[in-house]
Parts: C-alpha cells; structure tokens; sequence
DNA sequence: GTGGTTGCGTTTGTATACAACAAATTAGAT
DNA sequence: ATCTAATTTGTTGTATACAAACGCAACCAC
C-alpha cells in the first residue's frame, strides 16, 4: 500500500513491533487519555499499520498491562491510583529480592559477578562529582538498569527473569522509573548514595552466600523508589520528565 | 464456513478463545511435544478457527508461557526442566505471601474474612474422613483454588492480584497443580493436613496484623507444593494425572 | 411525556488472499 | 563425490474484504 512503497526502516522490524512502538508512546505521552477506548481504525492511521498488526499490538500491550479488555470488545487505556504504583514498585523489589536470595544461595563465581562490580564501580564514578548533573543522570538510569538486569539474570532462574521482565514493563515499576524525575530535588544525591548502597550491600551479600541479608536489601531498595515516587509526585516541579504521569489517576476521577 | 454452518456453543465463544482453549489442551495433552514448531496451518486444522485467532491465541500462549518465539518466526511449545518448575511455585508463593502481609498490614474486616473461614471450614470438614476418597481430592482442589484466590484478593493490589494470577496460570504452579499427582501417596493425607495448617495459621496472622508471619507461612506453604512435586515426580506411578507432564524436560533431551 | 422498538452507522471479530521470507532439496560443476 | 548455487516448497507476516454485533438515535405508540 501507500505512496512511499517501502522504507528499509519498516522493512527491518515487523508492522507488529512498530505498532506496539508507536501506540505505547500515544499511551505514555498522554495522546491516548485513561479509560479512553482505542480505536483500531484510528490505531491504523496513526501508526501506518494495518489492522491485524495493530490488533496483535494491542493484544500485547494489554498483556504488557498498558491496556485493558473491554467487556464488549476492543481495548481502552488502563488508569493507574498512587497506590497500584508504589505496589508494581514493591512487587518488583519482592521478585528482584527473590533473585538475590537465589543468586546468593545458589552461589555465583567471581567471574560472574566481575561485570556487577564494574557497574558498581561505574556508579561510584558517577556520584563523585558534586553537584550532580543532568547528563550524569542520565547515564546513571542507564547504568542502574543495567546494574538490575544484570543481578536479575544471576538469579539463574528463567521463570524468575521473565517474571520480573514483566513487572518492570510498566514504565513507572521499572528500576529507573522515577530517577529522572527527581534529579532536580534536593534529596537527590542523597537518595542516589544511598542506593547505590544498596547495591554494594547486595553483591557483598551474594558473595557471602547471605540470602535474607540480599533479599531483604533488595526490597529496601525498592522502598526507596517509592519513596521517589511520593517525593516526585508531591513536588510536581519536573513531573515533566515522567512518561507514565499521564496513567496515573488523580483523586477526582 | 465448515459443512456444519454453526453450533451455538461456537457462537458464544469467540473463535480465538475456542482455539486458545484447544491448542492449551493439545500442548498439555503433549500431543504437541516441547521444542516442536507449532505450524499455524495444522493448527487451523485441528481447531476449526482460522488463521487470524488462531494467531492470536498463539500470541496469548505466548504470554501465558507455555509458548516461546522462535526467533526466525512462528511459536514451539515451551520445556521445562524440574527446577523451572519449583522456581516458578517458589515464585507464587513468594507472591502469595507479599498479597497475605499486604492484607495483614493493611487490614482486613471479620466481614471480608468470612469467606476464608468458610473454605477453611468446608477443607477440614474434607479432612476428617479416613483415608480420603479419591472425590474428596478432586474438591479439596476446587476448594484450595478458592481459597488461594480468596486470600489473594485480600491484599486488595489489582497489580499484584494480576501479578499472581499470570504466575499461577503456568499450571503446575498453580496452587493445586500437584495434588492429585499425590492422591495415591501414603504421604498425601499428612501433607494435606499439613497445608490446611498452613491456610489456619495464615488466616490468623492476617486477622492479627502479623504480616511478616503470614508472608512466612505463605512461603512455607509453597516449599509445600515443591516438595509435592519431588515427590509426584520421583514416585511416577500416578503421573497420569498430571496434565502438564510432557512438558517437563528430562536430563537427556 | 415516556418507554419501547426499529433502523442505521460504526465497531470489532473472522476469513482469506497475497507477498516476502526461510529452509530444504536437487542439479550442476569442479 | 562433494560443494555450491539455484529453484522450489512451505512457512509466516501483512493487508483487506466480509459479516455480525453493538451502540445510538430517531421515531412511533401508548
């Protein structure tokens, strides 16, 4: 179909994933309202798929927990309270904390656990420079996912893995969700000090085989992102660089 | 289509359900082996629905996990090794457990408690009888699966209520998956027993807001059910019974 | 005036046709 | 005989056409 007969770009990834690329971010940017109704019709406009990759997009999108079935058919944007927030982020922290307790009990080489500590290391670097800059924040979401996806994977358990894949899905449960939102606050380097705590606490646990020591840092870890969440959320200042702020639900809906 | 034009039990349910449901039985049943390419043409075959929900209802297998892409396209039917298989208990009832100290935290009304009782009281009226019928193990499963979902529903989390019911759709992670493997063990009536203690030792830590004392049992209560599995598995003599069993992958493959 | 019913328009669910891709097999050449 | 290359076959990914269902609105009857 249309005009442009084919861009290498289109041709390289499946109608399929850049459907579910481009409605995921209507969703997030806020074009797709909360408890709005998505039209696959419209879907197809926007997108330049046509109806059955935008309907499998959709399909795991709903999956993925951006979206939610319609009784009568067809799909609308899911809405999210402060609380079903801050319990994704606990209930990542809890699987995240079974991962640790598994890497710990299970035991892990020292060369396995070399790239951990390099991102640690990499982190340390990071948080020398006072004050923080914007860019370093970037760089530190960057190296923090790492840091989780990395730990996560030592768990060595694909049940496990896939499970906290899909817990951090939701972009506001993800380990990086609401850093960048409180770069500008005045806590910030403290909380990132502080997590970065955490993480040489858990791999210093993992290497002595302590598995309620790594379990239980790890879900404090991810108290202190929701205490991120309630600082970002109050202090509505650079709510701005939130993708997810569009999903949430405030109390008059 | 088809020379029959149309039975109402095809009209009621859509045609993606109707093949989700018939390929999940071909995949448990092991008529389709693990590893093996699912080709959409047989399978349009074998359920009666076309390509289209056919399609989906591979991509929502995918979800659920007992399917996995193929890289090159296309789904195979997914294998498990035993430790898969006690991860993935391990993981709900570590779920389990965070929805239990969530309703224990946050407090739960004897009205809302009310229908744990009942299931609590309807398993040990099951129990009484010695030894236990074969029937009485078929409603001890429907029993401890309402239970199970009573309970979770208590933590009030949509996302962890969410999070609980994909964890248990693997089925032998579900909560039950293993019981009737064990119906014929000289064990079986001990652990049953054992189980139930855990179900009356969670309620009252939930009626006494001890939540880390009902996250324990909750956990102990799943080491349950792995060892369940242990014991199903080493003792293969009523294995018959397990739906999911070529899905497990032995040391040789 | 209100309630029900009917008809239309838009929606999703389904089927199928088409095209591009991947793999396998066969033929040819060295 | 073996390796390479090309063709052929069967696969999935995509697009579109069709049908049924749902919602809405207008209109008629009571």
């Amino acid at each position: 179909m249309k005009a442009a007969p084919e861009r290498e770009v289109d041709r390289s990834v499946s109608q399929t994933v850049k459907a579910q690329l481009a409605l995921r971010d209507q969703i997030l940017s806020g074009s797709l309202r909360p408890g709005e109704r998505i039209s696959e019709l419209q879907a197809v406009e926007t997108t330049g798929a046509s109806r059955t990759p935008v309907r499998m997009a959709l399909v795991r999108l709903e999956e993925e927990g951006l979206l939610e079935a319609i009784p009568s058919g067809g799909f609308m944007v899911k809405a999210f309270s402060e609380r079903d927030i801050s319990d994704s982020i606990e209930l990542r922290g809890t699987l995240e904390g079974l991962a640790a307790r598994f890497a710990a009990e299970r035991g892990v080489s020292a060369r396995e656990l070399e790239p951990l500590k390099e991102c640690l290391a990499a982190i340390d670097e990071l948080l020398r420079q006072v004050p923080i800059s914007i860019e370093a924040f970037s760089s530190y979401v960057a190296l923090n996912a790492r840091f989780h996806a990395l730990l996560t994977e030592l768990s060595r358990s694909p049940p496990l893995i896939r499970q906290i894949d899909r817990a951090s899905a939701l972009p506001f449960a993800s380990p990086s969700g609401f850093v960048m939102a409180q770069s500008a606050l005045p806590e910030a380097q403290q909380i990132l000090i502080i997590g970065q705590e955490h993480h040489r606490v858990v791999i210093d646990a993992i290497e002595n085989r302590e598995g309620a020591r790594a379990e239980a840092v790890m879900r404090e870890h991810a108290r202190l992102a929701v205490r991120n969440l309630r600082l970002a959320l109050r202090n509505r200042t650079h709510l701005d660089l939130l993708p997810a702020l569009a999903l949430i639900k405030t109390a008059t809906d």
